[in-house]
DNA sequence: ACACAAGTGGACCAGTCTCTCCACTTAAGT
DNA sequence: ACTTAAGTGGAGAGACTGGTCCACTTGTGT
């Protein structure tokens, strides 16, 4: 009866927790401060242990990033929801926009996987499919309203941050607050009611998944 | 009489004058396709030479896209000086704008190399340097015609292309003219006669410089 | 006290990249 | 034809990755 086939697995030894910790609070900085690319090696230096015990501990970086995201994740899904139910419609897009792009300047990482640093990461699939019926909701509201321009959808605000996030992390470092103000420049293209229509279309289904999850991360 | 100092190489050898073209054209459709980030080794092989045959053609990757780009460069300022003459001040603009970025769009190597992607190579900097100046005209054009909102800047613009730039890169092959569609809602931002005031500052001088040239390649 | 599973360090493998080196080949002047 | 400087190929050095392996150490239940 002690194989209950569901992780009945015992706990951790005492050193091996401590261990865990550690390297898992090095990589939380070293992610935080630079993004998805730092090495297990980095990681194991930083948190004062060997690459071998990094390994033992996550198999691979797609489960230590899980295990550094997993409720990060959840705090910016709530952030996203909480926007959304602002009594009013455009302070609700603004707020959602700001907030998500806030967390992504404070947290590199987090940015990189909300747009697919890592191609076939699940957490970061998730992170997309979580977070897309929230605009989805934002926008049917501010439209309902009349306060975003006729023609722009989800998937235009969805591109925003990208936007944004290129120039923060140009500017990281330099002019940290520099992305709000062309947010509030691409914000006040939305609202605008210029009666020109935009060029093309929105991208759907296929096309703006793939897009979304094509960002690259930055070499070294 | 023989030594004059200054670069009286005989001519290269005929075999070697077709080698370098044959890199050149090599590393030319390849750079325009994938950007900076190709290795000597991928060139070598593309055109149908070996790596220590580029070596000694083209000591360092610097050499080799400064060969690639320099007269390339020129197309892509003349363009810019021909937008900057346009009668309308805001055609001036969105002609310079969308040259600039459809240039980018043909040629990845040409994007990357304008914002950066190698920190410190010449031809870079030199790029940025010959068209701030053309940047700064169209502006203080618009600005006397009153065609862009009070508060915007050189500097301001300038960023668009990063951020559209940033599109264009997630999309490519996808849906190539979605940047189009995002320039669109940026400059109707730029153009926008809100009241509100823009946040923050126009970064300026170091800040600027830095942050233009602080773009990173993609990672292959 | 002791047995032993669990945990650990770090050498090592394979793959990438930039760049060097030098024995061999070849174009071109006489 | 012959000489020889210029040019070439490609192995390989050295610096990075991600990831594996296993002899040794250590915490823990009895």
């Amino acid at each position: 009866m002690t194989t209950s086939g569901v992780a009945p697995r015992r706990p951790l030894r005492r050193d091996a927790e401590r261990n865990r910790k550690r390297i898992l609070d090095a990589a939380s900085t070293l992610v935080a401060e630079q993004g998805l690319g730092i090495s297990h090696d980095e990681i194991a230096r930083a948190a004062d242990v060997a690459v071998g015990t990094v390994y033992r501990r996550f198999p691979d970086k797609e489960t230590l990033i899980e295990a550094l995201y997993a409720d990060r994740l959840d705090e910016v899904v709530a952030a996203a929801e909480a926007a959304r139910d602002l009594p009013d419609p455009w302070q609700a897009l603004v707020t959602f926009m700001t907030d998500t792009l806030e967390h992504q300047a404070e947290n590199r990482g987090l940015g990189e996987l909300a747009f697919g640093a890592a191609r076939g990461m699940k957490l970061s699939t998730q992170a997309r499919e979580r977070v897309a019926p929230v605009v989805e909701d934002i926008v049917q509201r501010a439209r309902a309203a009349g306060v975003i321009r006729p023609g722009v959808g989800a998937a235009d605000l969805s591109l925003v941050p990208i936007m944004v996030g290129a120039v923060m992390e140009s500017a990281r470092g330099i002019d940290d607050d520099l992305w709000r103000r062309m947010l509030a420049l691409i914000l006040d293209g939305v609202r605008s009611d210029q009666s020109t229509p935009l060029p093309g279309s929105s991208p759907s289904g296929e096309s703006f998944d793939a897009i979304m999850s094509s960002w690259r991360p930055a070499r070294r």
